[in-house]
DNA sequence: CAGTGAGCGAGCTTCCGCTTGACTT
């Protein structure tokens, strides 16, 4: 008996579906988009009304072909993929490259993985929307313009093998700019000037206040330098004090909304110090399924890739049991729903959540890996929290008033602190702080004080000041990066995680202590781009692309004027850029903080066919040459040899990025020695058998030769970072 | 995850956004 056809893009949804549906259906998954423009070369033929050449993706051809087999004899074919742009596309290719076009085509959409909402689709099918497609397409052929052009241009006018892009060059320009930012800025001192005090009567007590206004002057009080602040030491170590005021205000806070990706990758880095890219392989596997026990795999969260806050009535209602039962009616209020902040937001998917609360973190633990349950279980935490309802805290702020010092004048003070009342979310979770300091300043509980009440000073030590400089803005990490990036509506969900990487292995970033530093190479692409093609790299492009894309996919404009619109002033750059100036090699070249051993002049680090390598900046009077080498402080393990072991850059490989990795000092010398290891040394030898340790993760060390293990923070010394200057050469 | 070592002058590189592959005996 003949079935029906239902295509879905990923695999795992396509088992969940087929569940749903029965087996009068065969589900079949397009694993994403089956065609696409080649790679070889642009594949538009721009002269044509940007007429594209699409061909089949490697490795979608046997897809291809079960779909075409199964369509033979299916009663009706239903094209289920994303409900976005990118869905719309992904149909109508599937029914272009398998010749579908006369087949009993049914596109049917939903946006949750629930019987009702599929049940619901199918009641309701319709036809491929061609003009989302033509946006799609639109979309599609511009990033390979922009990409395809670009690219070439930086390879005639700066270094080979680089690339620009819609989202990666503006990427990379956020992170340039901050730079600057943070070379232009001049620290700025201030002081911050605190008072202990207490209660007049009793000593039980003592609270802080912060000193934050001088009478009659108007807006925060400042204080420039150390002469000042002492003068206002004096006068409050002598100074009368009074409450002036007590303000105490209920504060609610309510719980963060359930994960998106973006919020996901930023949470895990931000508590577990995971990459993006680690957290989304850990997520994939948690939506791919676990065995529980016996039987199927079970997909423990929904789809990962989203970037919409809704979730399923059913959830909500599911959650909403769970928190009655568990924690008690007065943790209920009512089901929250949460609206999606990012207005490109395409809100294909739900919101990453568990499949079902009922799977608690401690029920699945024994078929999880460490790694997949701490990232479980903050799904399943957030998700619980955001039905619950806010916490309550009272709030107090005090404030003090200081005379009757040497000089006369009469100084404003502050106290605050707050009283939690209620937990509500909190009793399950709490969204981690940027900063990581914990705010326990305010979440003090307070004396309590009334107005008009005199306090005291407890001695002249308790008045202190603070010198202190104004920070530059902070480099971004790479979760600051996305949530950026996300902000400005550049880059979508399945590409957060690869952005970054591209930039990386372009050599144009590079990451110290977890934040990302332009190289010079980043530095020169970024301003040769600005110079050249400024709308490209302007960081508001992509949400005016985007404004182009939505009207054509509301039918309100057409794709191929719209693309004309974008290409010809591009094309205007590109051939000014073309006729302009090469941007001189020396220009590339790292600073070493090494000297020529010929000229005295210093030596850079300069990127050559086999890598980095060190070279005379005198060039080309001065043709020296040194490969780059950093020593450890460790030894060579091998018995006899004593040579040092030295860092060294490392070789790109097919793709892959340069690793550094270490070698013994005595290869191809005198005795000759081979030993390498990708592991970085540890200084202190080995505690057990005194042969070579290796770090191990974040704190771990390891010996190479025998059984043992510990820590890092343990030993004696730990190796020191590679000198700045040379860190480049760390990528 | 992996687990590396040559010392050029040729032909190749590149985009963004969907999604997970895994030759036969």
């Amino acid at each position: 008996m003949s079935k029906q056809l239902v295509i879905v893009e990923s695999p795992a949804k396509a088992r969940t579906v087929g569940r749903f549906l029965g087996d009068d259906f065969e589900v079949k998954a397009s694993m994403g988009h089956v065609r696409d423009l080649p790679k070889r070369d642009i594949g538009v033929d721009i002269g044509n009304d940007f007429e594209p050449t699409y061909v089949d993706v490697d490795g979608r051809v046997t897809v291809l072909r079960e779909i075409k087999r199964a369509a033979k004899t299916a009663t009706h074919v239903y094209l289920a993929t994303d409900p976005d742009r990118e869905g719309e596309a992904i149909s109508w290719h599937i029914v272009e490259a398998a010749g579908l076009q006369n087949a009993p085509l049914r596109r049917v959409v939903f946006h949750e993985i629930t019987q009702n909402a599929i049940k619901e689709a199918f009641r309701h099918p319709r036809e491929i929307d061609m003009r989302l497609v033509n946006a799609q397409q639109a979309r599609r052929i511009l990033d390979r313009i922009v990409g395809y052009e670009l690219s070439p241009v930086l390879w005639k006018k700066v270094r080979k093998s680089l690339s620009a892009g819609r989202v990666q060059s503006v990427a990379l320009r956020l992170i340039v700019d901050r730079e600057r930012e943070i070379e232009a800025f001049k620290p700025e001192e201030y002081w911050v000037v605190t008072v202990t005090l207490s209660k007049e009567s009793g000593n039980d007590r003592s609270f802080r206040a912060t000193l934050t206004s001088l009478t009659g002057h108007a807006g925060k009080l400042k204080i420039g330098g150390e002469a000042q602040a002492s003068e206002i030491l004096a006068d409050l170590r002598a100074s009368r004090y009074r409450v002036a005021s007590v303000v105490t205000k209920e504060s609610r806070t309510r719980p963060s909304p359930p994960f998106i990706t973006s919020t996901l990758q930023q949470e895990v880095a931000r508590r577990l110090r995971y990459g993006a890219q680690r957290t989304m392989r850990i997520a994939q596997a948690l939506y791919e399924g676990v065995q529980l026990g016996g039987g199927d795999p079970v997909g423990l969260i929904t789809y990962m890739r989203t970037d919409s806050t809704n979730l399923s009535a059913q959830a909500v209602h599911e959650a909403a049991d769970y928190i009655k039962s568990k924690f008690g009616a007065e943790y209920y209020e009512k089901a929250r729903l949460y609206r999606t902040k990012s207005k490109v937001a395409q809100e294909a998917h739900e919101a990453i959540r568990p499949t079902s609360v009922l799977r608690t973190p401690e029920s699945v633990a024994p078929y999880l890996s460490q790694d997949q349950l701490k990232v479980y279980e903050l799904i399943w935490k957030r998700m619980v929290a955001c039905q619950m309802k806010d916490s309550l805290a009272d709030a107090t702020t005090v404030d003090l008033e200081a005379s009757g010092g040497p000089s006369g004048k009469t100084y404003g003070l502050r106290a605050t602190g707050s009283v939690l009342k209620f937990p509500g979310f909190r009793i399950v979770y709490m969204e981690s702080r940027e900063d990581e300091e914990p705010a326990d300043e305010d979440s003090r509980e307070l004396v309590p004080l009334r107005q008009g009440e005199a306090v005291r000073l407890l001695s002249a030590d308790d008045a202190r000041g603070e010198q202190k400089f104004t920070q530059p803005p902070p480099r971004f990490s790479e979760a600051m990066l996305i949530r950026t990036l996300e902000e400005n509506g550049i880059g979508r969900p399945s590409t957060f995680a690869t952005i970054v990487q591209t930039i990386e292995q372009r050599d144009y970033v590079v990451r110290e202590s977890g934040k990302f530093k332009p190289t010079k190479l980043g530095m020169v692409v970024c301003d040769y781009l600005k110079k050249w093609f400024p709308e490209i790299m302007d960081i508001r492009f992509t949400s005016s692309m985007e404004e182009s894309l939505d009207a054509i996919a509301r039918g309100e404009s057409e794709w191929v004027p719209a693309l004309k619109v974008f290409h010809d002033p591009f094309l205007e750059d590109l051939k000014k850029a073309l006729a302009g100036e090469r941007v001189p090699t020396s220009e590339l070249d790292e600073k070493s903080g090494e000297t020529c051993e010929k000229c005295e002049r210093p030596m850079v680090i300069k990127s050559g066919r086999f890598g980095k390598f060190l070279s005379c900046s005198g060039f080309p009077e001065c043709r020296q040459t040194r490969p780059l080498r950093i020593p450890t402080g460790a030894k060579c393990p091998v018995s006899g040899c004593g040579g040092d072991l030295l860092q060294q850059p490392g070789r790109a490989r097919q793709g892959r990025p340069a690793r550094p990795f270490y070698g013994c000092s005595n290869w191809k010398s005198h005795p000759q020695c081979k030993f390498t290891t990708s592991r970085k040394p540890v200084k202190d030898p080995c505690p057990n058998c005194g042969k070579l340790l290796v770090e191990r993760g974040r704190d771990g060390v390891q010996c190479l030769s025998c059984e043992y293990t510990g820590k890092r923070s343990e030993l004696s010394a730990a190796v020191e970072e590679p000198e700045e200057a040379l860190a480049g050469a760390d990528s």
